[in-house]
DNA sequence: TAGATTGTTAATCGATTAACAATC
DNA sequence: TAGATTGTTAATCGATTAACAATC
């Protein structure tokens, strides 16, 4: 792992490019040159091959990448193949689904426990995972320490759960409310806006035109 | 609206500049500068500047821009505040998830129905919402037209539905299913690759250091 | 070895930022 | 009018693409 910097566009492109090898691994492809895998994924050559260069000289000249070798290094570089535990703030139906969604789909991925606001819900259980009271997250979490907090809230708690799960040392919080939550320097924020990407998609349909491509 | 073409990077920001102002909308703060959108936003102001007046001059020299005005403008450039009609293809999880979410959070987008495979699924209904057979979608667009598609298949079956969809002729669709689906020239597509952003949140949780601010 | 394809340097392109004249 | 702040041009920065020498 070279010292340079990555810029956060080559980050978003590792997802892909994993997803992309997992696909060729499945079919038994055992090689392939970024020209291929260019064409396949719509993206440059050369932009692929300075991409992966950031981490390592994976490949191997007049041969390519050996497609095995390639997606385990980029399952290492992102850190998948880890274990993590998350819990989600916020037990409404964004947290519903959450569960769901990890259990099911992730492996990796540990879903510990829920916390609402909502006396309602509290002792309640969704697939297995309990529902705890937002004032006791310290107490869970010195007991079961947590790599990632979801915030699942209405937008207006948010910021509100960011700052809870830092007084706790939470260090990666993955927000689905729809704020730019603010965090202290050194917590990872990953954001999911949904609506967005719904705008976004609705800005398409009123202003795009059929000219490209 | 300029005739030149507005990057990617601009419509992305539009979402996060419309959120900002209704917030102060709501704060009954009437006008705003650049410079205090800059501090607030953590973007350039120059940046915001440019971005704005690639759709209109709406501000006013030794004033700044009017809260509301400058919010009007952007819901229209977004397109917001007119009606779009939704189906969704999948009625998991995810799907059952997005009727909530849609329903209850923003208005002016209306979940028409649910399509699905699943036998068993058929003819029940999710918050008054019902399940067809994915079998029924020509019918039933036919009968009802759709603004946008909801793809929430699981990864395998998201290119089928979105080929579907574009066979009945709609022009917009949203995929939520962790591939990259093709589209014909003309359809509109965001896709909201959560497990992408799961991945993007472990990479800066291994390999990000506490240098950044 | 000859052919293929990488790794990497150099060229290009586009997006961000700075600067300032226009103007409310 | 003087002060403030936009709209816009010019400068900078960074990311993408092209080209090619290195090498399997």
């Amino acid at each position: 792992m070279k010292e340079e910097k990555i810029s956060e566009a080559v980050v978003h492109r590792l997802p892909k490019y994993y997803r992309y090898l997992n696909d060729l691994e499945q079919k038994g492809i055992e090689r392939i040159s970024s020209w291929k895998m260019s064409s396949d994924l719509d993206l440059n050559a050369s932009q692929i091959r300075r991409d992966l260069n950031c981490f390592g000289g994976f490949g191997q000249q007049g041969y390519g990448y050996q497609v095995i070798k390639l997606k385990e290094e980029i399952k290492k570089i992102l850190g998948l193949g880890k274990k993590y535990t998350a819990v989600i703030l916020g037990a409404g139906n964004i947290g519903q689904a959450l569960i769901n969604y990890l259990g099911f789909e992730k492996e990796g991925y540990n879903i510990a426990a829920l916390f609402d606001v909502n006396e309602k819900l509290i002792g309640k259980e969704f697939h297995g995972k309990k529902i705890f009271h937002m004032n006791d997250l310290g107490a869970y979490i010195a007991e079961n320490p947590v790599d990632i907090g979801i915030i699942a809230t209405p937008r207006a708690a948010a910021q509100q759960a960011a700052n809870l799960l830092m007084q706790h040392n939470v260090k990666a919080i993955w927000n689905f409310a729809p704020v730019d939550v603010t965090v202290q320097k050194g917590v990872k924020l990953e954001n999911v806006h949904l609506s967005d990407s719904l705008y976004v998609l609705c800005y398409r349909i009123n202003n795009e035109t059929e000219t490209e491509l």
